[in-house]
DNA sequence: AGAATAGTGTCTCTCAGACATTATTTG
DNA sequence: CAAATAATGTCTGAGAGACACTATTCT
């Protein structure tokens, strides 16, 4: 009976939500794991199985779920304690990396055992906490315009959202918070917000978005 | 380092909300738990943990969470998957049991390690799951009374509701149906409702209760 | 000046919350 | 018929959702 931790780590690339995968021998892929050493929490070997390519302080991890159902490896009974991190491409690792670890969710690789399950989980589990929550400030920069958020809801969510009703709401929520700064590109530019780290509290009280 | 399976069961006792508890030497309780044979799912080994108290067809069995810290067992590394479960009081079994290993859960023997803890995190998620669904039937035998669920939910929320909101709010998320049978005692019989089978799926889409 | 994106306010309708009386049974 | 508990409907206010125009910059 083996003990591993694993993590579903998702960021934002373009216009698609993305995942990290790690190849094994015959074509397969699975998402990166670790065993958990002596002294070590397990939070701290989630950290661990992706810091080769996250800066593991940038992404914020959570515990998902432990698998350990007999079948579903089956070669040797495996329990994985499952965790999930939503991190923004600045915080990746640039090497080989990049377009090579990443696929689309919507376009993932053959993975092993019930792998595919897990990200699944992890994808419905995610769209949960974004109503609920203001999470998705995570898959971006420490600074960001409201459109750019707007756009990460829309394409995690799969539908549009209208602006005014986003703006008001996300602003309400009062977990962002404006600064003084700028982004000039092509027409007015927009204002640049950051998450508000005093208030790490979870907005459960109501839905932000249907 | 070891794994092994915990599992916080609540039950309904006259007007408290109740946890069962398995005693240890040195005057200290412990949640009830065993070790993860190597055929069995970590549910099903959550099931054996339970079933010298609880009928465990009876009770459903939902992960809580993980715990594994280094520290959280000073003589040895213990991983925990904790399970938690809502059972009514028909699917206890009669032995020394009742008023002897279930507890107040405002009123904890000493517990080992972090199952304080643990008891309080069950705690506020079947507080959270209350409000979001209606989950409370689960600690009343089949057919009750609406009258006695407002009451269990007034119970563990630690608040009076409204009677006609109550009834209304309950009766709209379609979960519980009416059956022809009704409960005489003092004052007017009241009509006897069931959980619904085939509506199993849990009512995430809007909070019932504040 | 035109193109591009940012930013803003109002109305309506639904639902949550507050609230009191009538109905049916037992002793 | 008194006591006990069950059952029922309405009004109001807040918030969700739909909706279109103005503002600022760049080329």
């Amino acid at each position: 009976m083996t003990l591993d931790v694993r993590v579903v780590v998702f960021s934002l690339r373009e216009d698609a939500l993305i995942a990290l995968l790690v190849p094994i021998s015959g074509g397969k892929w699975e998402l990166p794991g670790s065993g958990v050493m002596p002294e070590e929490s397990l939070e701290e070997a989630a950290g661990r199985a992706i810091s080769p390519h996250i800066d593991r302080r940038q992404a914020h991890l959570e515990q998902l779920y432990t698998y350990g159902d007999p079948q579903r490896n089956p070669s040797s009974r495996q329990v994985s304690v499952v965790y999930f991190a939503l991190v923004h491409m600045d915080a990746v690792r640039i090497s080989v990396d990049i377009a090579k670890l990443w696929f689309r969710v919507d376009q993932l690789p053959p993975l092993v055992f019930d792998h595919p399950d897990i990200v699944r989980y992890a994808l419905r589990r995610l769209r949960y906490k974004l109503e609920y929550s203001a999470a998705g400030f995570q898959l971006l920069p420490d600074e960001f315009t409201l459109s750019e958020l707007q756009h990460t809801y829309e394409i995690i969510l799969g539908e549009t959202l209208d602006k005014r009703n986003f703006r008001r709401r996300i602003l309400e929520a009062g977990i962002i918070v404006e600064t003084p700064h700028l982004r000039s590109g092509e027409g007015r530019p927009a204002r640049l917000y950051r998450y508000r780290a005093d208030a790490m509290a979870e907005v459960k009280a109501r839905r932000l978005f249907p």
